[in-house]
DNA sequence: CTGGATCGGATTATACATTATTTGACATGG
DNA sequence: CCATGTCAAATAATGTATAATCCGATCCAG
């Protein structure tokens, strides 16, 4: 049984971060993508070290991280207040996905190793065999796929991009479900992308996961506003 | 009499910084871009603070923004060190660049007012009166150029990793002077830029922007090069 | 509506405790 | 003699605690 909690692409922790900072970093960030924390809620910054039972000083580096990622909004002499995910910070998201991965892929493509289309293959099987039951699961594996494409990219700069966002867009989607048509589609691409990668297709490789991106982001802005409209209605 | 201090964005300051923490930081930038603190240099804070004659933390404040921005590298337990803006460093940003700007750019085609190609003219002008003759001020007035571009994009993500980038690259490229021959290609290419704006030619806009990010890259780059070969031989 | 008074909380300043890393003296095995 | 390993002191990072200031928002009287 493999586990299948996603990995940081290899020496790109998000780090920067102390001990304490991080873990803080973690907690706090779990309490906003779970909607324990509410969007525009203020951030107290010696509530949150009541809370945690820390001093001040990790507090506000946790939050300086969570800023950087775009979890937060801090003004100045104003403190923290919790960034709404909404609809447009996840399009802004996919959007710069759908300009960078695929130059991602494209060099991929170029370097793949038959060791890499094993690996590949192997995760998409998992990734059959699960068919969306265990929907956490999928996230991981699928985060996973794309993280073998990339990981080694020479361009660490893109490369970190690309997980930093893919953070934010799991811990969004993670409260959706995948509808039939987008399962489908999903199986199909990535079948259809090792396929490309096999052949050393890396033009339409790049194309075909821009439009899996694209695609992705669609499903996902759908579901938002179906929520939305539900909650509105 | 226009003033040529290049302004972020309308309402995205990189800040998030307090007062204090926010001169720190534009200090120790500074040093940094300027080179009296060297490559690979420990920052160490209670020096820091004392050379700033402020406390401690600010400082800290200060260090993460600068980690956000790509300035420093801090590794837990072991403190900040000044990141070595190095080739690789530089080709990373100005590769996002040309899978960015274009897009942004192609917006901004289908969205420019008569107002917008006023604008664009005027600066233009300005950067063809200057000629190159003064570094800092061609350097000021490209960023505003793009910035006319840029500042009104519903993706304030992009728009924003574009700024962040944009600063870094213009902290390099203050070491080295332009080629003839790149003088010479930044005036056609801005020039030709206007027209396809004028003229709604969305595309043709945003692959010569693509053209232009790569060749100025590729420019510093040469320098780059360079100039490590001169220190080297 | 306008100019303070007031209040919450961010920011800054100190001082100190704790912990991890680095350094250099010294010892040991080859 | 040199390479390697060990250990303790020195160095800084990190975390805690507390107080002083400063800023922005709100309330209130005029």
């Amino acid at each position: 049984m493999t586990d299948f909690k996603a990995q940081p692409p290899a020496g790109m922790e998000p780090t920067g971060a102390s001990t304490q900072g991080d873990s803080l970093y973690q907690l706090i960030r779990d309490d906003i993508i779970s909607g324990r924390l509410q969007a525009n809620e203020r951030l107290i910054v010696a509530d949150l070290a009541q809370r945690h039972s820390t001093s001040t000083n990790p507090v506000r580096e946790a939050l300086q991280l969570l800023r950087g990622e775009g979890f937060v909004v801090i003004s100045p002499n104003r403190g923290a207040r919790v960034r709404p995910i909404d609809q447009n910070f996840v399009r802004d998201i996919y959007e710069i996905g759908v300009l960078i991965e695929p130059a991602l892929t494209r060099w991929f493509v170029g370097m793949a190793t038959p060791e890499d289309i094993v690996q590949l293959e192997k995760v998409q099987a998992e990734i059959e065999e699960n068919n969306f039951a265990d929907a956490l699961r999928h996230s991981e594996l699928d985060t996973r796929f794309h993280t073998i494409m990339y990981e080694r990219h020479y361009n660490r700069h893109a490369a970190e991009l690309w997980w930093k966002h893919r953070e934010v867009l799991r811990a969004v989607s993670r409260r959706y479900n995948f509808t039939l048509a987008r399962r489908a589609q999903v199986m199909r691409e990535h079948r259809q992308l090792i396929q490309f990668i096999k052949d050393g297709e890396a033009e339409k490789a790049a194309t075909l996961v821009a439009q899996h991106v694209e695609g992705s982001g669609r499903h996902v802005l759908e579901q938002m506003r179906a929520a939305e409209a539900a909650r509105a209605g």
